[in-house]
DNA sequence: CCCATGCAGGCTGTAAACAATAAACACCGC
DNA sequence: GCGGTGTTTATTGTTTACAGCCTGCATGGG
């Protein structure tokens, strides 16, 4: 099928080439997948690095331009990011990073607690008398992955191992919505603040409380584990919020000098 | 300000009018808000009604033109269902109305439990002690014209307040994150399934759950207040998979004459 | 000196054209 | 008759163009 000139995909016709840096979207990442998806994630990287700061307009034709694409998917995204709540359009006046507030970050934060709660009790029942299931496995090789981490102070292995755990934990528990919700607002946790939080000494903690809570989920005992995963959440919450309250590098929207919505 | 030829919107440029029944969107809704916006709400309209059954295709060009919208509005509506999950697109294929499978409909009712149930605690916490507090007021009110419904036999009546006490709930609860995703979700099961579950005899039952959920709110017990909220809502879930079960009209895919995906 | 008004520019919202994919159909060889 | 293949056609993905809105600045009046 398919004799026609090949076309060879759409690398060829654009002739006005590298324009800035991120460019070259179209070329590899596009392989199959709507334009927009890739976009969209690329628009993701620009606000994890922080190009975006929360505040920061995302200017549809000078985005369009840098990514090497038209305007279509840049809008695409930018309402795409929006149901996700990373950012806010305001009609005729474009898209917004979105500023986290104190208030809606301890919010989410009291959600997932009870969400990683729910998914803990969930997964102690399902692993209940089932000691040896793969599920089991998996959470103790991460946690072990942990220690080690926190002996050699790596922070960054441990940072990626800490969301795998609790990724894992909302994954076995096999409640797909849950799941959903859970890593979505984590996500936006993650995206909105300035992940500098969490230092050496609350790495111990945290772990700490891991163990815990893996000790009650692979006992089968459900309530337990709610209680050990909700307590977790909200130790997570008063570390983000002590770290605010000294001087962090988050939240309050005065200190961005970017334009802002009013 | 804004001294030019008046305009008058943009109802005098179409000369090629009422193309088809739902049109007449264009000259009234775009009042204050994207077109997107407005066709997203006539797409969820069209589905609640079943003029588009779980399965069905959502033709842009067919849309677009039904609703003297172009296709990029259309588009920008199709993906925000994604989004809310009440669609699914495939690439080069189009999107979808999605089918609520038995087992997704049963893991939100499970999520739904567990946000409704925590909203109920919240609540009776905040309003323990404050028995005068306007939400009260408001909460009795609610449950007071179900009781009426109830004794009237009004089905569509009580489906509303029923609809409304809950949101009343959430939303004094005072957390909005953990609101938005109950109402998304409590959305998704409405929309999905055809709502014939529910029967006059459930409608009793359902109401005496709402009084004992009440008193433990008004009584400021908040962990009483979170059982009868969860077992409310899994009561519903009951109710559901029954009428399911006896030949209910929902859920499975098969019975749907209309081209689906794959 | 301060404030309101008029004007210009940039940017978004929407529409219509263009390109490419995937399904459906008809045709041909076996 | 049947399977495979080439072609057609409808539909989506993307780009380009146009119209209106909002904002910022300059200008004139109080």
């Amino acid at each position: 099928m398919s004799h026609r000139p090949a076309a060879g995909g759409r690398s060829g016709d654009e002739t006005r080439e590298g324009a800035s840096g991120v460019s070259a979207l179209r070329d590899r990442i596009a392989a199959r997948q709507p334009l927009g998806r890739s976009v969209k994630a690329a628009l993701e990287a620009l606000i994890e690095s922080g190009a975006l700061p929360p505040g920061a307009r995302l200017n549809e034709v000078a985005l369009a331009a840098r990514l090497g694409v038209s305007r279509g998917p840049v809008r695409e995204a930018a309402r795409a990011l929006e149901k996700d709540g990373l950012v806010t359009v305001i009609l005729n006046r474009g898209a917004f990073v979105r500023t986290l507030g104190l208030e809606e970050a301890a919010q989410i934060y009291e959600l997932n607690a009870v969400l990683f709660g729910h998914a803990a009790a969930l997964l102690a029942e399902r692993l209940s008398g089932r000691a040896g299931a793969p599920e089991a496995a998996t959470l103790r090789e991460t946690v072990a992955r942990m220690d080690r981490a926190v002996e050699q102070g790596a922070l960054e292995a441990f940072f990626a191992d800490n969301a795998l755990f609790h990724r894992q934990i909302v994954e076995f528990c096999g409640n797909q919505p849950l799941r959903a919700v859970y890593l979505e607002h984590t996500r936006k946790l993650l995206l909105l603040r300035r992940r500098s939080f969490d230092a050496a000494g609350n790495m111990r903690a945290a772990n700490a409380e891991h163990h815990r809570l893996l000790a009650s989920i692979l006992a089968g005992a459900a309530e337990p584990a709610r209680r050990h995963a909700e307590a977790h959440t909200r130790a997570g919450r008063a570390r983000f919020l002590a770290a605010i309250a000294q001087g962090g590098a988050a939240a309050e929207p005065s200190d961005t000098p970017h334009e802002q919505a009013p």
